[in-house]
DNA sequence: GACATTAGTGGCACTCGGTGTCGAAAGTGA
DNA sequence: TCACTTTCGACACCGAGTGCCACTAATGTC
């Protein structure tokens, strides 16, 4: 497997030929090329030239060109998964889920246009979309994880697997739905999403 | 787009050269192939080469070599469609789609292994789960139609989108489920997830 | 039987994503 | 200066997928 090295530059390094870019700038410059052309007229010549680096070094940098768009995913999900496990075991499970999701969800005013420009290309872009259900399997995973050690059964079990699942898929439909409306709030959208969920859509 | 020819050879052709195969035949051999020496491992060529066709024509009966699994999904799902349009308004919504759902995962025995076949391969490699997200995008748009119909709101609203997102995770939890264990009955893995979520996983 | 017509075939060349290999570049410390 | 380490990037290769186009094989007509 590919690392996909977050190579933050912050680091004390050693030894070595210091890299000629990072991940983050990458990213950047290749979402703009994104927005601008195209998915798919973007190459991954296009971006290394851009870049000033070569073809087989952009790889070096991401697994594929459809790994671009995911920032810090994994990241993030370690953050949810320690967000889970310090969970308290007398508040509900939906609960704990609900209130994860929901921090998962949360970023800083300043990354909310990249973050919008980002979901834009995964949610909208066909190669994405479907390279999306191999990330999100890990996300499906941390969720399963916790619903498992609640309710004493395998991870790989019917009811944590389809906790994960329907909980991702009501996010994936709140997320659709921020896209299409403006100025709309993703949080509120989730937790609207969730409570739809929780209650068996006895509202609908 | 590729139309995806379904090449019955029973229908009174008119004119013209006469196809060298048909996509279920095609579908046939590359499942063997494919379950025999993997998906990866086999390439388009090896799988014309054993046709008896050229490569090229591999491509005009299939999209691409994910599709090959697939059979008729899209048939099939005419079918769905049809019966959730007849259900009448006084069924319950949730009922409806329980009894659709189920419905439209009854095969004839006879075909069980190939359905086995079929999604042991969709399930588990990794092109072809990130592929199936495109072709349930269709699935999910009949259950969202359905279920905007039903509440009066649009289809991309939230509510049907999350009910159709939702009704496809227990579905494909069912199905991992289902190829984990050796003689599980598929329906009533189905029914249960169904159940689970209707509930809101108070069973939990 | 020669003919147009029609539908399907398949070879060719090309693009693009992705990978293995390997030598060169650019840092470090001794 | 030299050894060591890490990253870079050129090159060659593979496989999926596409546009193009001539060819094949069927039908019906004069």
């Amino acid at each position: 497997m590919v690392p996909v090295v977050v190579t933050t530059g912050v680091d004390g390094r050693r030894t070595g030929r210091r890299p000629a870019t990072s991940a983050a700038e990458l990213e950047h410059l290749a979402l703009q090329m994104f927005t601008k052309r195209g998915f798919e007229e973007t190459t991954v010549d296009d971006i290394a030239r851009a870049a000033g680096i070569g073809r087989r070094t952009f790889f070096r940098y991401f697994a594929s060109k459809n790994d671009v768009p995911w920032g810090d995913f994994d990241g993030q999900l370690e953050v949810m998964r320690a967000s889970l496990a310090a969970a308290t075991a007398g508040e509900p499970m939906l609960a704990v889920l609900r209130r994860a999701i929901l921090d998962f969800n949360t970023y800083p005013p300043a990354e909310g246009d990249w973050l919008r420009r980002r979901m834009t290309l995964i949610l909208r872009t066909p190669a994405l979309q479907a390279h999306s259900t191999l990330r999100y399997a890990s996300w499906r995973g941390v969720i399963a994880e916790f619903v498992a050690r609640r309710a004493g059964q395998p991870v790989d079990a019917l009811a944590p697997q389809a906790v994960a699942a329907t909980h991702l898929g009501v996010s994936v439909a709140a997320y659709e739905q921020w896209l299409r409306a403006e100025g709309a709030d993703l949080v509120a959208l989730l937790d609207e999403a969730l409570g739809l969920l929780a209650t068996g859509f006895q509202a609908i």
